[in-house]
DNA sequence: AAGGTAATTGCACATAGTGCAATAACACTT
DNA sequence: AAGTGTTATTGCACTATGTGCAATTACCTT
């Protein structure tokens, strides 16, 4: 779905405090209180005052030499919690090393939030890149093959919203950036029960995923695997998407899938 | 240091909404309206403010099927800013994967905060038992290495208000439960420069750990490196002990720590 | 159709949250 | 040592927000 629709009565301060954590969260940097204030729209005290709370709260945290402000711990503790309370990570667990170790690749599950995928797991074969783990980082749903999967069993109002509000930038040269395109290769991942990246997210790899399914029969998460073109050659894909596609299966049918 | 201090002028609904994320993780399943509200002590109907502010900005959703509240994913991605924001995992990092390379041990790093350790970082070796990361878990510090080094790097009246606070529980039956006794190790951890969790955190398992400096030459964390008893033996356990801390030495003097 | 339970919301009122201005803290310059 | 500038912090008065209450809505069970 796109953007949340705000709540008729949704609480100011609320909002506030956690619209500070996603301002320094994306900042990257510790922020001093102007910028707060600035980024906030509110009076420099007000931001004090957040800031204050949230530090109270072990959301956030002050540089002590620099008096400036940062996330706090807590921000661990509670991702750690949400990963931990997530069903299909704990039933797909065992599926995603098996799938791992056998092709030797990366593989991940990726959920839509917001109109983004957002990696919420990941186990790597032996042979893998070894890069850092993308567990909570997100990427445009338009340039991923976990995206397209999820992308294409939504109705296509959500689509084109999700598209409108994101755009369709393109990562590489091959980067599909119009939506007559990417619509016409949605419809064809459905047919085709799979979908791929090839080298539209990042250059030099590819990737391939297909659906997982709940016991609701609707498509709640995508698995993939990914590595570089060397090894996703045109002779070896064929054996990489009917891995993928026999995991994300029993991953479904575990999640109370009946196909 | 122990529980943070409350502010003079805490914004209330800010603190409850970061007391809805608190509740939310501490519960470990997701919670219904009634639960919420009794657990912030507040009116059904500011919990369902409360909770839709929460859902609104993300760090909140509702399960369409029970209408309950868990954990939104805007908690993984803030989680995953302030681990890409932190100086010392990216710092640490390459002298972490060299050692476990070396050792064939789990690395981590750990920070004190709110008289807990917290997991930020973690390298394996190959031969490591591999259990799920422990990135943003809590433990006791009085029973871990790392916990204890940290604890002896305090001033004596803050290692009394943790320990009165978080208690003392014994997680095995080697875990030190004597104030006195701890404090003797706390001595003896300083004279040395390494401390040791023998099977206190975890039954058939031991770790060792060395203090981590950055440039005002204070303990910022801790690099621990565990194994099973069977690997950490009595004869094997100078060499490891060696290698953490000279890790450790490695990466204090990339923080600026001048030894 | 009726009853029960929980989520949701309109409304009036009280208080919490707010901006302003003053103060405190610190670093830098002279 | 004193003065200046900048940023963080806080007391205060006012008002806009947040609150609880009660009603409504939604859904499930009998």
């Amino acid at each position: 779905m796109a953007r949340r629709k705000k709540p008729a009565a949704a609480i100011q301060s609320a909002e506030r405090v956690l619209s500070l954590l996603d301002i320094l969260a994306q900042e990257g940097t510790e922020m001093s209180l102007t910028q707060i204030s600035q980024r906030l729209g509110v009076h420099i005290s007000t931001a004090h005052r957040l800031a204050t709370t949230a530090m109270y709260c072990g959301y956030v945290e002050q540089n002590p030499e620099t008096d400036k402000y940062r996330l706090g711990l807590k921000c661990l503790h509670v991702a750690n919690a949400l990963l931990h309370q997530l069903d299909l990570r704990r039933i797909a667990r065992p599926f995603m090393e098996k799938l791992a170790e056998e092709s030797d690749e990366t593989v991940n599950i990726c959920v839509l939030d917001d109109g983004e995928v957002v990696y919420i797991d990941k186990a790597e074969g032996g042979a893998s890149l070894r890069l850092f783990s993308r567990i909570g980082k997100r990427a445009p749903a338009h340039a991923t093959a976990a995206g397209k999967m999820l992308l294409a069993h939504l109705a296509l109002g959500d689509v084109e919203a999700i598209l409108k509000e994101h755009g369709m930038p393109a990562l590489t040269p091959q980067t599909i950036t119009s939506f007559d395109e990417l619509s016409a290769q949605l419809q064809e991942i459905r047919r085709l029960g799979y979908s791929m990246d090839d080298e539209e997210c990042e250059e030099g790899a590819r990737c391939v995923a297909a659906p997982l399914y709940d016991h609701t029969q609707r498509v709640i998460a995508a698995l993939s695997i990914s590595g570089p073109v060397s090894r996703f050659s045109v002779e070896n894909l064929p054996r990489l998407i009917s891995l993928v596609r026999e995991c994300a299966r029993d991953i479904s049918q575990q999640m109370g899938y009946a196909d």
